[in-house]
RNA sequence: GCCCCCGUAUCCCAAUCGGCAGAGGAAGCCGCCUUAAAAGCGGCGUGGUGUGGGUUCGAGUCCCACCGGGGGCACCA
């Protein structure tokens, strides 16, 4: 048992750390400390945030947890990231807002309710205080007047209230379609949740189809401003995740095309990225599983095209997501007519085209799409090229050509190379003859919403055979979840919700009629796409937030996750945002101004997991190194966005360095408030350049370079004590003062203790942050480097203010440049004061 | 297949505007301390930046191609 013994030799390190040294010199403690400051935070509640403060205002957050069981490494790691943001905020004079609380709707909670025979909440509550405790020992800068739960009736009243005030505006309704089911879990999933194999992102089981009658919001109503929000986004967030959110919103640019179908009055429209190739559509294929498709289906090839429904049905998602699979369809009897040349070409159904992707419907053009191509060798149908890229005629290689070439067989385009101007031709054609037009087309799906689980957040909505759907009023919320427990959440592929007839029965708001609750409950992402408003007033009990108050402190000046959430909780919480400004109850855009993902905390090059062994407990890591040591070495060990390999890095290296700077404090001996501009000037210099450093890089987020600057810092303090300028001088005070202060951002408690025994009272968290001393930041001399032909060969020391004609008579005539030069002809002389010249001959 | 990001020392990682490749840590090695070991303290930087081109007085940094790794999307027309 390594974890057993860890323990045990934990134990023997904090015995031997309660005695002391020979020399009488005393060792840090780390638990003691610990216990010493924890209280005395708790008494001072230094992080609060005032409403009303004059200050400039910050909002900091960190994506809340699910309570499943205790805090993890991966916790660790992202509480101790932003932490260094918000603790930073407070000493640079901002009233920081930074909240926390939990997402405690969700699946785990329901299955441990049902394998312990509770209620889900009695998993739920435990967990959350568990984890609060944890949160609070690891020293987390957190407001907690601002707590809030999902699951709390008070919360999630306000996710109802805004569910009907969503579907007030036309977006929130419901649809019967063939969704995501997933047979484990027995409830629909969101697109989002499938993994692209086709699985379960759950639990994985292999996920199939159902026809359900399920709520959805209306996302791609904001597709577009979704999709261009993101410019603005580029610089500030980081940029993999903007990348995912514009390729899961997947714009593209395209036309709509009519074409006439026989014996039919509307015409069929088509959506395609390449109008310019309208001459090269050989045939139309339309969804096999879209209403057209059953529709225009003349009688005698009914029976096939049924077969081959009823054949698809069969097919597994796995199968379906297999790109490289056969492809099949069936005539459906059919043709249309090409409004372009009046060609009639064969309709077809096959399930290579999406029924909810663009129309539904495609020309296909054999010569330029490979799967059209794929297709019409499957089923012997013309290959027409109309685009000669001086590639072998698609119709014999079997290859479809998508580059740019020369329009053939194209009527007016014939002789044109130049694919843009093609497609704009073709889109003008068609516009003026009234058969098509240009358009947008996304790939983003509407958001399906409703989850048939217990513990979630109710739908307000009542079914009455005579009204419809009503909403229940708003003096009725919440509707609160009915008490069911244990066997009653064991999933039937109904909602648990239906079988409490008391609670589901009920009479209709509108006409007093009897009339049914809607018993599914939201997807946690509902939850969770506006619980950064409901920090700013949680205990508001008549509005879901407060529109001054989301207009003075939002939006969200950085948001921290991880990359799990890069497009689905990130996207609706934007999507949320986006609705409430055009609800008017805010009037900004987008909801987090800048986005940081922290990276995953792997072990030996690999996830951790019970099944592999490698799994590092959170709680050891603690006990063995100490809050401070864990949280360093979490910081230290790479840029945020970076994963880390816990056995990569060393918590016992980052201890040692904490030990360090601890014993600076204990050997200033110049009394606080002593003289420095009496200090030396060297350590001065490299203390001002230390905070000036550690402000651009805690700005930019290079925090792992904070700590290697605090670490030259502490390291040349200790040699001014031992054999430089000595433990009076007071620029040792300034600096251990220094170190102090930035190192609270990351090791609150050893800092704390530094700052106790330099003299000061708690809490170091509030202290001043060092005035820097620009005059400091500048050096005595530099060394200019001289270069021949960009090899350097000679090195000057030089005023840093020299002037480049100066500097380049100093470099011409120095002897090792005179000697390197040998005579030869200088050609050009390039100098950049006061740091380098470089002589080309 | 399309789109993004990243390749620096044994390892994790630094390197404002293109300007001396090395800040910090880990490991290793050498000392000091110790009866000894561990811990502690002090010291030592070993590669020329994945590969090949290009631009430039000068490239880890900019451009092109390729190789390797990671991520997103994907029968999306």
């Amino acid at each position: 048992m390594p974890g057993a013994a860890r323990r045990e030799s934990a134990r023997e390190n904090e015995m031997s750390e309660q005695q002391t040294t020979e020399t009488g010199a005393e060792t840090y403690d780390v638990q003691a400390v610990q216990d010493k400051w924890l209280p005395v935070w708790d008494q001072l509640q230094p992080f609060r945030a005032d409403d009303d403060s004059p200050r400039e205002k910050k909002y900091a957050l960190t994506m809340f947890p699910y309570p499943s069981g205790d805090l993890h490494m991966g916790h660790a790691e992202v509480f101790a990231i932003h932490d260094v943001i918000a603790r930073y905020w407070w000493f640079r004079g901002f009233e920081v807002l930074n909240p926390m609380g939990w997402d405690s709707f969700g699946l785990p909670a329901e299955n441990a309710a049902i394998r312990n025979d509770e209620h889900p909440a009695t998993y739920t509550y435990a967990n959350i205080e568990t984890q609060l405790h944890s949160m609070q020992r690891y020293a987390t800068s957190f407001d907690w007047s601002r707590r809030l739960h999902t699951s709390d009736p008070e919360y999630y009243r306000w996710t109802q209230w805004l569910f009907l005030k969503i579907r007030e505006r036309g977006l929130a309704y419901r649809k019967n379609s063939p969704v995501n089911w997933c047979p484990q879990d027995q409830t629909v999933l969101a697109n989002e949740q499938v993994l692209a194999d086709g699985t379960c992102e759950r639990c994985g089981a292999e996920v199939t189809k159902r026809e359900l009658t399920q709520w959805y919001f209306k996302t791609t109503d904001y597709a577009q401003e979704l999709y261009d929000g993101l410019d603005a986004l580029q610089d500030t967030w980081i940029g993999k995740v903007v990348n995912a959110q514009r390729n899961w919103i997947g714009r593209s640019e395209g036309a709509h095309v009519d074409f006439v179908l026989d014996g039919r009055d509307e015409p069929v429209t088509v959506y395609t990225t390449r109008p310019d190739t309208l001459h090269g559509a050989t045939f139309m294929v339309v969804a096999a599983d879209a209403g057209l498709a059953a529709e225009v289906v003349t009688d005698e090839q009914r029976p096939a095209y049924e077969a081959y429904v009823e054949e698809i049905r069969k097919a597994s998602d796995i199968d379906r997501l297999a790109t490289d699979r056969p492809k099949t369809g069936v005539f459906l009897g059919v043709h249309a007519t090409n409004p372009v040349n009046g060609e009639r070409i064969p309709v077809w159904a096959a399930d290579y085209v999406l029924a909810d992707y663009g129309t539904g419907a495609i020309m296909a053009v054999p010569a330029h799409d490979q799967r059209d191509l794929d297709f019409a060798r499957k089923f012997d149908l013309p290959v027409r090229m109309v685009v000669d890229t001086g590639e072998e005629d698609p119709a014999s290689s079997y290859v479809a050509t998508t580059g740019d070439g020369t329009y053939v067989n194209s009527g007016a385009l014939d002789g044109i190379a130049d694919k843009a101007t093609g497609i704009r031709t073709t889109i003008e054609q068609l516009q003026a003859a009234g058969t098509g037009e240009g358009t947008v087309n996304f790939r983003l799906r509407d958001w399906l919403l409703s989850r048939q689980r217990y513990w979630g957040c109710p739908i307000p909505i009542i079914h009455c055979e005579a009204c419809g759907e009503v909403p229940v009023p708003e003096d009725q919320l919440p509707v609160e979840l009915p008490e069911l427990r244990g066997a009653d959440l064991k999933p039937k592929g109904t909602s648990p919700l239906g079988a409490a007839t008391e609670w589901v029965e009920v009479d209709c708001p509108s006409c007093g009629g009897p009339a049914r609750r809607d018993t599914d409950t939201m997807d946690t992402f509902v939850d969770s796409s506006w619980y950064f408003f409901r920090y700013l007033s949680p205990h508001d009990d008549t509005q879901a937030f407060d529109t001054a108050l989301a207009n003075a402190w939002g939006p969200v000046d950085l948001y921290i996750g991880g990359d799990e959430h890069a497009v689905l909780h990130l996207l609706y919480a934007r999507f949320f945002t986006k609705v409430l400004r055009d609800i008017g109850l805010i009037d900004w855009d987008e909801p987090f101004s800048a986005y940081l993902s922290q990276g995953k905390v792997i072990n030996n090059g690999r996830k951790m997991s019970k099944s592999l062994g490698n799994g590092i407990s959170l709680g050891d890591q603690l006990d063995e190194f100490g809050v401070d040591a864990v949280r360093l070495t979490l910081v230290f060990a790479s840029p945020p966005e970076d994963n880390i390999d816990w056995a990569d890095v060393s918590p016992a290296g980052s201890l040692r360095f904490l030990q360090r700077a601890w014993r600076l404090a204990n050997d200033v001996t110049s009394e606080p408030g002593a003289d420095v501009t009496t200090g030396d000037r060297a350590l001065r210099q490299l203390t001002h350049r230390t905070v000036h450093e550690a402000e651009v890089l805690v700005e930019s987020y290079r925090f792992n370079v904070v700590i290697a600057r605090v670490m030259e810092l502490v390291n040349a303090t200790r040699k001014a004590i031992d054999s430089g300028c000595g433990p009076a001088d007071p620029a040792v005070r300034e600096a251990a003062e220094a170190v102090a202060i930035v190192l609270s951002l990351v090791a609150p408690y050893t800092a704390e203790e530094m700052w106790e025994r330099l003299g000061h009272r708690p809490t170091v968290a509030r202290a001043d942050w060092p005035v820097v001393d620009p005059a400091l930041l500048v050096e005595d001399s530099v060394t200019a480097i001289v270069q021949i032909q960009g090899k350097v060969k000679a090195r000057l020391e030089v005023s840093p203010d020299i002037t480049e004609a100066d500097l380049e008579a100093l470099a011409l005539a120095d002897p090792g440049v005179v000697a390197a030069i040998d005579g030869r002809p200088v050609r050009k002389v390039v100098v950049r004061a006061p740091k380098l010249v470089n002589v080309v001959v």
